[in-house]
DNA sequence: ACCTGAACACCGTTCAAGT
DNA sequence: ACCTGAACACCGTTCAAGT
């Protein structure tokens, strides 16, 4: 990539992140390009979709929670690693506002430049919750593809702000629903005395 | 109201529900009112926002979702209430795409059309819940505002094409953390006979 | 190679002018 | 009273013209 490319594709990113954090995932991308002082062509250049504009601003975050999971998978208990990983994907849908549907949507759409992120989550978040269910800690009638769900319904009601503050309270719902009996327990012991 | 006007009303109110029904409750106003052949001033004469449409196109169904409330209230079980009407009001959401957000938008604007819908859920909900609660078949740390959280995430899953086919079991999962012990079990067994 | 911005086809919303 | 549609200020996306 020549010089100048590089400085406005850092640029643009920079500026993306400010205004995305402000605005959401649907921010205009007019006004971003506006904001780097670079001609619309040339944000279209960087980033031809949404999607990939957002790709590039979560990549890190999807990186570093998928290093994360195989940290907890050697560490922790099974049913412990699961709902870390579990708040840790929530927290990153929570990064910017309106992403979860961007990414939920690429789910099934590999033409998606978010394609891969996703996959990444959905397989991380899999195989968590294969370990938990194999040593009996989780539901069995739950696949990756309900745990992805789960995720993004509980990152979908932070967005929401008359539900945002029930968000975390919920988070511990559904994850004592996720584990079974003595898990759960232990789940709900945590968090009361917290 | 004239009997012209009356008439432009009836048909808006029809042809917007044939566009909302294919595009969701964000379609195009304009294209609503060039559908039915009218004034886009006549539109807004008629539904000043967004969420007047809407609330013109739901209030049956919200109308008959409290009177159904009652009913089960008298003659149904607590639990077995609770979870046909949360089921019941997942599907009021899911009438049209997309409408679970403006909904639960509503939930804390006054102003908004929707306003006095959102609230006859709500409190609908909230005292199935408190009856299910008093009788021990429901977990005590879940309020109204958490019932409808629930109910909202649980439609938007519907709306989401890649997790639309979990959404209905997921339900189930999500109902049976809302339930207490025997209670939980008794749904869990209905549906394992479903 | 890369950048620019006008052009096109859409929005939501308002409001002066008509009947 | 009620209706109409032009006008305004925005979008996303494309692409001919420039450097």
């Amino acid at each position: 990539m020549r010089a100048d490319a590089r400085k406005n594709y850092e640029l643009l990113l920079s500026v993306a992140h400010d205004v995305v954090t402000e605005h959401g995932a649907d921010a205009s991308l007019r006004d971003i390009a506006r904001k780097a002082e670079v001609g619309l062509g040339t944000l279209y250049r960087h980033f031809p979709t949404r999607e990939s504009l957002l790709e590039a601003l979560l990549r890190e975050d999807v990186d570093a929670l998928t290093a994360e999971s195989v940290r907890l998978e050697e560490s922790r208990a099974s049913e412990e690693a699961l709902i870390a990983w579990l708040r840790g994907c929530v927290a990153l849908n929570n990064e910017y506002r309106g992403v979860t549907s961007l990414l939920t949507a690429a789910l099934e759409d590999p033409e998606s430049a978010l394609y891969n992120s996703c996959v990444a989550l959905h397989d991380t978040g899999s195989r968590l919750l294969a370990r938990a269910q194999a040593e009996g800690m989780a539901r069995a009638d739950v696949d990756g593809t309900d745990l992805f769900a789960l995720v993004a319904a509980l990152a979908w009601l932070h967005d929401q702000p008359a539900l945002a503050p029930r968000a975390d309270h919920l988070l511990g719902v559904v994850s004592s629903a996720l584990l079974t009996g003595e898990a759960a327990y232990a789940v709900g012991q945590e968090r009361s005395r917290a």
